[in-house]
DNA sequence: TGCATTTATTAACAAATGTGAACGGAATGC
DNA sequence: GCATTCCGTTCACATTTGTTAATAAATGCA
């Protein structure tokens, strides 16, 4: 259930079994039912999750109208660093978009994953810089793309996802009205 | 000169008096002409500086439009993390907008430095969150904002700013032609 | 199954921003 | 100091995307 976790771990630098064992040790199972929040805006986040299966989103409200700034599904990492690191109340929102199965960890468990081997501190770096770019890039898309080129790009780098989720939040997602997504689809 | 320097590093944790010279020793003076490369499109970032004294630009390269996605100034740490962290080719470019004095550090001397001193670790891991948290801002602000209130928010967040910098990069940094920038500010 | 709700599509019109071109003034370099 | 280049502004017109509204299709639920 958890080989991708510790396979991806792995990657970033050499643990020992006693080290993945203790990182293990330190998570806990979670489900999210589809529509069910991991956090919502407000609320000091307290936890990180791993998705085991899934899918979710993080975005924030304007106008009433639900935009999405990341799609994040099985094998990735669910979380909002800002309120996270900060301990600050979260001007964001993470919810399924499908029956999620989590494991995640607490703040205090990740305090003290590494006072006890420092070297995982590497992983959150690895995780927040990876965070950064990925973010980054799909900024950069959003104001250097047009609006059907953002679609295409999204497309092509996400078929599994266009399926799994609406195009109304596709198209919020993208910058764009369901209504102009729908004239780029003809 | 490095006082600034000392003063943020000292809040994010506490360093000794040794920790403090072991890091500046670290350190070498640098200057950039206005209009001189820190860094460029296809180099590999070996290097990252704490401004003393000028405002650099991070930009890209749009259809020969130079298209700024950051401004750093004075008492900033001023990189390309995406470049530097990879150790992979930049896609950006780093250039001077005024005669700017430096104090940089070297991927290397940094990895010295963390190794000596592991509590550094933390100084990187706050300038990346915040780096990361600042640039997600702007994005958006980016999305969200029309271009006139972009233009504003721009204006009275970084007043300074705004007289030191030509209109047509602010124009590119909001996203918007100098013409359109024009028009706003009638 | 059938009703209610949500989501997707279409169209006419409006608004914001881009495009290309022209001009004047400021800054820059010789 | 003069010529040149760069920068900011203005205008007319084009293009893209938003807005409003109506309807169709899909989905969820009793």
């Amino acid at each position: 259930m958890s080989e991708h976790l510790i396979k991806q771990v792995q990657l970033i630098d050499n643990f020992t079994d006693q080290d993945i064992s203790l990182f293990l040790g330190l998570l806990e199972g979670s489900y999210l039912l589809k529509g069910e929040h991991f956090l919502k805006e407000g609320q000091i986040s307290r936890h990180f999750a791993f998705i085991i299966e899934g899918l979710t989103m993080l975005y924030q409200i304007q106008d009433g109208v639900e935009i999405p700034c990341e799609f994040i599904k099985e094998n990735e990492w669910v979380g909002y660093l800002k309120s996270f690191s900060t301990a600050s109340p979260s001007d964001m929102n993470i919810k399924a978009l499908e029956d999620t199965k989590l494991l995640r960890i607490s703040a205090e468990n990740l305090t003290k994953l590494f006072h006890i081997q420092p070297k995982f501190m590497l992983v959150k770096n690895y995780y927040t810089e990876y965070s950064f770019f990925t973010n980054a890039q799909h900024a950069n898309d959003l104001s250097m793309l047009s609006a059907k080129q953002r679609y295409y790009k999204f497309i092509h780098e996400n078929y599994d996802l266009s399926n799994r989720i609406p195009q109304y939040l596709i198209a919020a997602y993208l910058g764009i009205k369901p209504q102009s997504l729908s004239r780029l689809r003809k």
